[in-house]
DNA sequence: AGCCGCATCCATGCATGCTAGTATACAAGA
DNA sequence: TCTTGTATACTAGCATGCATGGATGCGGCT
């Protein structure tokens, strides 16, 4: 029998958060409610400065404190959640400083994964990542923008899974998380999806072609230009940013 | 008045444990708690398997249950506790694929780091870094282990600060948490601990005359002989370990 | 009008009681 | 002897009550 395990990984759960949905009781409610309002806070949902109250959340699920004190502390320990003992919890404002340093972590980790991966390539690490390819274009047509995410990510996950490195994907995931606020502030526009797309592909003909390092540049192009989209997007949301 | 930050970062704090010492009941008691198990389970003080039910640790502090739950799930996320709902809480044993992969990632973000710092490299720079090498000289002729620790995370950090990457610094000792449980099951060994002085003091040698490029191959060399260490230790502490 | 003090509300932090499920020891029976 | 049923002790998860302290609004005072 494993160890219950605090998992901050995958999302797909939920779809877009709205429901805030009901609760398995049999699994650890705090679990559950920190994925939720995690992916809530990271899709948007939850706005930055937003009070997020113990007592609301303890309405929105129908349970009581103590979970939701376990959850509302791990998302402050991710820096989602901004606690201020006595005054109230709240939405964190994205902090430029947390973006830049996920920036540079996540290119860091993806670029030597991807090193990685490409000396164990083969054709079912191919043929996982080449899916999450699929799934994206198919969401891309739907405009489904948080479907969209998590295919994003089954797609660079699928690398650290090929390396055998897939506890090194939950540190991706960390890092990146205020990256993602930031980048579901954009309305899903089409043209940026498929440009996502077409970088995943060369990607994938690139390993598939042996060229290792062409792969890596083009991961490092791919990055790069997502955090220059970010560096766009951000003065059209200027209260939900803070220095640091 | 800033939020309050649920910190993993610095230690230093209670020695050695073995007190496990007084609260500040001023602080957070989840947050006191979270880093003295933390420092205690890295340190070896607590050995993997041990039995860490909730109540046993309220007992340790003399607080409820409430502020050491949320210790113990933070502690989880952190791979350092194995939570078995129903049947109790024990310190987990060093899971190998962990401690690989977290070597692979702090490989990874130290050498990124160091790039990044020597293109910030400055007096100031060089002066933190050389004092923590100062406190490695001291505790290594004191053979005390635990501030040797310390003083060697001293070092690391400081090029992450060099560089505007603080928060890196915390993302990188947070994947080499379980790096840092193998390591302290060596007995300081006197001649190991000089050795890692001398890679501190090239490094910094290197740096100072405008070579980035073999400080980052000395640190590189730096990192993997402390992986071969830790794979020489190995076998000694069998019990210690599992698989995956 | 402007300022100060107090009562109140509400927030988090902590303590505690209750529930449900597991491991274990032991006794009864085959 | 071996198996099995049961009572018990202990665990974590959850609900709830109390303590502490900041924020706010109002009334009285200057």
């Amino acid at each position: 029998m494993p160890p219950r395990i605090a998992v901050s990984t995958p999302i797909e759960t939920a779809g877009r958060p709205g429901g805030l949905g009901r609760l398995d009781r049999k699994l650890p409610a705090a679990d559950q409610i920190y994925r939720v309002i995690r992916d809530a806070i990271i899709s948007g949902h939850f706005r930055p400065r937003e009070a997020m109250s113990e007592n609301r959340i303890c309405g929105m699920f129908a349970v009581s404190r103590s979970p939701v004190r376990i959850a509302l502390t791990r998302l402050a320990e991710d820096g989602l959640i901004d606690i201020f003992p006595q005054r109230g919890s709240f939405v964190a404002p994205i902090k430029l400083q947390q973006v830049r340093e996920g920036h540079f972590a996540r290119v860091a980790l993806e670029l030597a994964v991807l090193r990685e991966a490409a000396d164990h390539w083969s054709k079912s690490c191919a043929d996982v990542a080449t899916e999450a390819i699929r799934r994206q274009k198919r969401f891309a047509r739907d405009g489904d923008a948080w479907r969209f995410h998590t295919a994003d990510e089954q797609f660079h996950r699928s690398f650290a899974v090929c390396a055998g490195l897939e506890g090194v994907w939950a540190t991706i995931q960390g890092v990146k998380t205020h990256l993602d606020r930031v980048r579901h502030l954009a309305n899903p526009v089409k043209g940026h999806m498929d440009k996502v797309i077409a970088e995943h592909e060369a990607i994938i003909a690139q390993l598939d072609d042996g060229r290792p390092d062409d792969a890596v540049a083009t991961m490092r192009h791919h990055l790069d230009s997502l955090h220059a989209t970010i560096e766009r997007l951000r003065p059209l949301h200027k209260d939900y940013f803070v220095e640091e």
